[in-house]
DNA sequence: CGCGACGTTGATTTGCCTCAACGATTGTGG
DNA sequence: CCACAATCGTTGAGGCAAATCAACGTCGCG
């Protein structure tokens, strides 16, 4: 059962869950198959659901003002996708995600994780937890972002990710790194060089 | 009563803090005076405290591979600063936090931090809440730096932070915008003249 | 099979950095 | 309280990092 990989991906040391708190997360997650290129969220949509991924890869992004995409989070297996913004305060998104291959993922609704929250503090803390461990890892991103060369930022990538480089194109990396897939590729031919 | 700030940041109309909650709090935090100048955390410590400003300004940075600081967030009254991972992980810190002005800061201990979280789900509930808006404001910013240039990433800023341009050194700005402060005089002649 | 996305290369342009210099402001110790 | 040092904001010359634009062969997919 995937929804196995979600409550083990909660079940840290430190906050383990009851029986009750693991009873509930299964009856308020759905799981659905989702296609390759097939968007879970779209521009203008208000955002539904918090969403893990139990099988697959997605991307979020956002359009910039010269209509090219530009990829702020990769979520693979066993890691999860949202706008909270868009979530929490019932707003349009102005972010989309798309799958990058076929993938399974479990989602809850909002009004089911505001239940939630509200009546399983260990469940409310094991999110808190995954969105201040997801704090730390975009902080250090925003360091490499504003302080390293595009060559650098490759790097980091390549070893705070390396499952993902041999997964997805490097145009949807170029994006992620902000540079142009054009350059990316005269980084790479740079690195295999030395 | 600076705590009352604290309360009050708090008690957003979503979780309100029950009376033994508050006090709670009052017990827990403590109040300190901070020099100009002055760090609450240093390169190599462990952060011990997380911190809530009730007066003044931080700034937290990290000084990069070619001894530069790099300003990864400011934090002004009413908001908070740390290094969460260092807090949490028990592991020495890579980043600093020095105060920018005089300031009064309510810090609470690692350990009485968890006792909260544990015994009061409504405090964690609002930790929660106040990570997650900084995760969303930051992936904002991340947006920013990946697709933007210096010029509209230093507009951005004086958008989202109106009140910080004017306490704080162009000097201080340019680290955090990841730019020189050569480049932002240039920005800001270009701006003025139109 | 044919079309579109991909990865790559090269020529040119541009955004931003480096280094050096300057007056104005701030701060600090004597 | 003054003198000196340090930091700040700015300007300019020159250089490098990365973007733009164009082109081309390859591959996967419909």
């Amino acid at each position: 059962m995937n929804i196995n990989k979600l409550i083990e991906s909660f079940s840290n040391d430190i906050f383990p869950l009851s029986e009750e708190e693991i009873n509930q997360l299964k009856s308020k997650f759905k799981e659905r198959q989702i296609k390759r290129r097939q968007f879970i969220l779209q521009e203008g949509d208000v955002c539904k659901h918090y969403t893990f991924v139990s099988e697959g890869c997605f991307k979020l992004y956002k359009i910039d003002h010269s209509g090219k995409e530009r990829n702020l989070q990769f979520s693979i297996e066993n890691e999860w996708i949202s706008d909270l913004g868009s979530l929490y305060s019932e707003t349009p998104s102005a972010l989309y995600i798309e799958a990058i291959e076929q993938s399974t993922i479990l989602q809850i609704e909002r009004k089911d994780l505001v239940y939630l929250y509200t009546h399983f503090p260990n469940i409310d803390r094991n999110f808190r937890v995954i969105i201040e461990n997801s704090f730390i890892a975009l902080q250090k991103r925003m360091f490499q972002n504003i302080s390293a060369t595009a060559e650098e930022r490759y790097l980091y990538f390549l070893k705070t990710r390396p499952n993902l480089f041999n997964r997805i194109s490097n145009v949807q990396i170029a994006s992620y790194l902000g540079v142009t897939p054009e350059f990316l590729s005269t980084i790479r031919k740079k690195i295999a060089h030395s």
